[in-house]
Order: C-alpha cells, then sequence, then structure tokens
DNA sequence: GTCAACGCTTACGTAAACGTCAACCTTGAC
DNA sequence: GTCAAGGTTGACGTTTACGTAAGCGTTGAC
C-alpha cells in the first residue's frame, strides 16, 4: 500500500524540504498564508509533494533573483490558472526581462556610488597622507599596491 | 544689524534646505530625531546654519553611496567629539572602504542574479520559439539588435 | 509516564526611512 | 477679521519577509 518512496509519488514534510532548500518552517509557512503554497493536509499536519516542492524551488529561485513574494506569486499563479504554457511563458519572459533591467539600473548605481566612495577615499588618503602617514590604514586595495610595485609608480605614495 | 545673507553666518529656514537639496521636511526633522542634525531654534522653528547644511549634504551623500542612518551617524559624531582631525578622517576612510567591499560584493550578487535571470530567459525564448513564436515579445535588448545589424551577425536571429 | 522532538495556530515584534494625517500657532496680505 | 502660507509637535501607517514567543496536540523512545 505505500508508495515507493523514491518515486514521483512521494511527499515530504515541512523540516524535509527546511533541510533540503536552508529555509525556515517559518517561512514555508509564510509563503502558504500568501498564497504561494498549498501543500494538502494529513491531519493538521503539512505534506509537501513533488508540484509543492518544485514550487518552492521556483519562489527560492524568484528570491534569489531578487523578485518579491508577490511578484512571484504571479509568476506562479500563471502556471495553475492556465493550461496554456505558451501565454505563461511569455509573461514570465517578460517578467525576467524587466528584473533583468532593473538589476542593470541597480549595477550601475553602485557604479555611481563606488565612484563616489573612492573619490572620497583618495581625498582622505592624500590629506593623511600629508598630515598623518602613520594613521593611514593599510590599504584593502591590493590592486594598485600590485602597480605600484610593477610600474614603479613611486610617485603614487608620495602625493606627486 | 541684520546680516549679509551671503555671509557664512546666513540661516536657512527648513523648506530652503530642502528645497536646495531636494529632501522634504519630515526628513530633515527626522534625521534630527535620529541625531544628525541639531538645528537651532528661534522660537519653536528650526534655523540651519551653515554647518547644519554641510551636515545635511554629508548625510546625503551617504545616503547615496548606501551607508545607513546610523553609520552616517557614528561618522558625523567622529567630526564633533573630537579636534583630531587626523584620527576620524583615518576611521571614516575605513568606513569608506568598508562600504566599498561590500558594494563590490553587492555588484557580485547581482551579477549572478542576472546570469540565473539571463539562463531562463535563453531557456523561455528558445521554448517559445518552438511552440508559439508569435508571442515572443520583442527583445528589450537593443544592443543585441545593433550588433546585429552592424556586424550582419544575422545568424544570431537564427538560433545557429 | 514523561520527556524530547516535531508540528500546529495565533499574534505581536522588527528594521528603515520616512509618509501622512491631525491639531495647533504665527505672521503677513488684503 | 480672516485666509493662506509655512512652521511646529505628536503619533500612527507603510512595506517586506519573516523571527520569536506562547500555548497546545501528537508521537516515539526509554
Amino acid at each position: 500500500m505505500a508508495a515507493d518512496l523514491r518515486r514521483p509519488e512521494r511527499t515530504f514534510s515541512i523540516r524535509q524540504l527546511c533541510n533540503e532548500f536552508k529555509a525556515t518552517p517559518r517561512a514555508l509557512r509564510f509563503y502558504e498564508d500568501k498564497g504561494l503554497l498549498t501543500p494538502a493536509r494529513e491531519g493538521l499536519n503539512r505534506v509537501y509533494s513533488h508540484k509543492d516542492r518544485v514550487r518552492l524551488q521556483l519562489i527560492l529561485r524568484g528570491k534569489r533573483v531578487g523578485l518579491s513574494l508577490s511578484e512571484i506569486r504571479e509568476l506562479l499563479d500563471l502556471y495553475d490558472e492556465n493550461d496554456d504554457g505558451a501565454a505563461q511563458m511569455a509573461r514570465s519572459l517578460k517578467k525576467f526581462r524587466e528584473r533583468a533591467s532593473a538589476l542593470e539600473q541597480q549595477r550601475e548605481d553602485i557604479d555611481g556610488a563606488l565612484i563616489e566612495l573612492r573619490e572620497a577615499c583618495d581625498r582622505l588618503e592624500k590629506r593623511l597622507a600629508e598630515i598623518r602617514p602613520d594613521l593611514l590604514p593599510r590599504s584593502a586595495d591590493y590592486e594598485q599596491l600590485l602597480r605600484a610595485r610593477l610600474d614603479g609608480h613611486a610617485d603614487m605614495a608620495l602625493g606627486k
């Protein structure tokens, strides 16, 4: 009567999925609360099917790429409501592309911040080198060290 | 008795600073609440000095590079408490460098997410092209279009 | 029989950085 | 007199993704 544990009929406990994907029970219940998962029940206990497991994987992937849970839910819903896989795929594709441009934008923002930070660092380093060179924290910028040595750019340390 | 409006003795109203830096009064009051600003008072009204203005600039710069308000406050406090500019600068420098590595890490995370997203997009595009090519949303990737035209890489569109 | 391990539900707490009222004062223009 | 403009102080609301109890039931080991 008992199904083979390795077959697709296999089910999972909340803990098993948590261990496998390094999530917490709280998180899975939260996803359920938000309508992202709807595991079966055995009495009170949640019983996750292979389909549920796949959904969880998709949820976690969505999170890794920075989608919000509600966005993930939209995508997931598409896969359920509709038999026509193509339309869903098209929408997912659109969503993914949008997310990709958002991420690219974020990267540019970060690059901007990095530029501003490096300018500030440079200014601080120069001033410190003038007045209290002993306080200069050892640079975290190995590249600069390397280049200075390889190219003999001693002037960099001299403030030219 | 009134000081020249262009001199360093000049003061600013909350609105003036808000307009200049595109912030909201609520924000400035919030910063004050958090101990980042301590403008003088004229009766109840806040009166911002040049020093306050500079602090605000530093706050906003800090935000642009992704520092939290509490981190910004730490840095700001250093500039006040201590007469010895060098030690503060050294600490700021350290903080900035830390932030820079954090940002670099973030960038790598984003790159990872982008890779995952692009793989997902590619898979979706291929499947869609097979089953419902008409549903393929026009690509958002202008570069690809441009390169394809300039280089005559028609094969890109052929899935070669 | 009782303790630990696991599960359940309900529900408040958290962090960040303000937004958004509400209710009130003051000053100048008309 | 009164209306608008701009200021003030609370203080609650928002968002996201859970963390963290509190209190209770079930099951297996010993």
